[in-house]
DNA sequence: CGCACCAGTTTGGTTTTCCAATTTGGCGCA
DNA sequence: TGCGCCAAATTGGAAAACCAAACTGGTGCG
């Protein structure tokens, strides 16, 4: 009783302290997949934090399908083993935040993958957004301002004729983290704007043909000056 | 005003409602780059919802890196131009849920990325952590029982130690929706428990030896039956 | 003995209220 | 006229109050 919801620091800090809290209960108590988690009410007087912090450390879990809690009812535990959940929730725990070479080595990563799977499913419609985003891009470029805006939406347009709605949301994810560095540390290109659009359209041309194996060729060239960037970075 | 805060139905649709016409917001007032948005009370106002859903909403963009929340000054745009900031916002708004062969399919490009840089980047403390996960499923899996959890946490091992913590991180998002699937459909193992454990051994030495392209075939060959699963489902 | 129903309690979600940090605009002093 | 400072309003965040749906168990009717 007495002092209801200390705040001890911040926000990530106290969630991490709940959600590893939560494990721990769940081992003393040995749950199991299915079983229900006290109530939220019960859980803030038992750590000692208010409500709203247990709530915010559940939802995580749930963005992971480690519980899932229902309206009236309460949160249960996903059917996952113990051992698993353990596990997870420690590596949930020591997540660190995202430095900025592991985000465009990732990306790299996406685009590889996106490039080969658009040349293979992407239907008509799909090729018309690409080409509409691709002659953006163009007009932006060749009338010699700066067309990072449009290569980036270029390139989501790639990503969503993937089918893959998983990679699709990763991009989105980190191209935002990605091009607001960019913007800032901007450098001005040294080859020339046609040459830039020469590789844009080869991409195009090869998801056009269907040609998985030359689009990622071709998304590797355009990407070759990224690559030697994450190099200097290490 | 009288009629306040009018919930149209659930929440992620009300949710997209609300990015949209922020966004219109947005072109409407030619907002740009580090511009402040209206505060959430205004902003529910105007928009005729709840502050709550204001604010959820602002989260959801925050988490993009779209737009920077501060605490008792208002929200901020980011410094993304405006081009970009309407493309990837009427992305978001068209994500759709994640399907299960989509989840499979990025996890093996995931896999086959993280064990090839854990195998360049290990440290002999990673090493130890992926011999000690490997470990416990060989027991676990030579005493008959079923080691699903184990075969995980040895996965989840080696991407800790690609030292890429955006992959580490989407690693976890993927695997435990993953998981729950799996044993619900599990089917029992065709193949002989020894020779799924000289897969996981192959992997492991591949990494201790440092050696990236051994390390993606052992992977990819461990994956074999996966691959399969997959095109099952097209 | 079994099944159906009902009222009280519990529960996650939602709305309202409150708060402390920050901003802002104008007043006063130099 | 210009600079500094203070108080009032603004703001996102946090807590408390409230709600409706769902659960619980107990009772009574068949």
């Amino acid at each position: 009783m007495k002092s209801k919801h200390i705040r001890i620091k911040d926000n990530i800090e106290v969630q991490n302290m709940i959600i590893s809290k939560i494990k721990d209960f769940i081992n003393l108590k040995n749950l199991e997949p299915d079983d229900k988690l006290p109530s939220e009410r019960v859980l803030s007087e038992k750590f000692n934090v208010s409500r709203r912090n247990i709530g915010e450390a559940i939802q995580k879990l749930e963005s992971y399908e480690l519980v899932k809690s229902v309206p009236q009812s309460g949160t249960f535990l996903a059917g996952i083993g113990r051992i698993a959940m353990n596990g997870i929730i420690e590596d949930i725990i020591a997540l660190e935040k995202q430095d900025f070479l592991s985000l465009v080595e990732t990306r790299l990563m996406l685009e590889a993958k996106s490039v080969s799977l658009a040349a293979v499913r992407r239907t008509n419609d799909d090729l018309k957004n690409i080409e509409a985003a691709l002659s953006r891009y163009k007009t932006k470029i060749l009338s010699g301002n700066d067309a990072l805006q449009e290569d980036l939406l270029f390139h989501l347009a790639i990503s969503k004729a993937s089918k893959n709605s998983s990679i699709n949301a990763f991009m989105l994810k980190i191209t935002p983290k990605i091009i607001s560095t960019f913007e800032k540390t901007r450098v001005n290109d040294e080859e020339g704007f046609a040459f830039e659009v020469a590789k844009h359209e080869a991409i195009f041309q090869a998801i056009k043909d269907k040609n998985a194996e030359a689009a990622l060729k071709a998304m590797e060239f355009h990407f070759e000056m990224l690559v030697n960037f994450c190099k200097d970075f290490r």
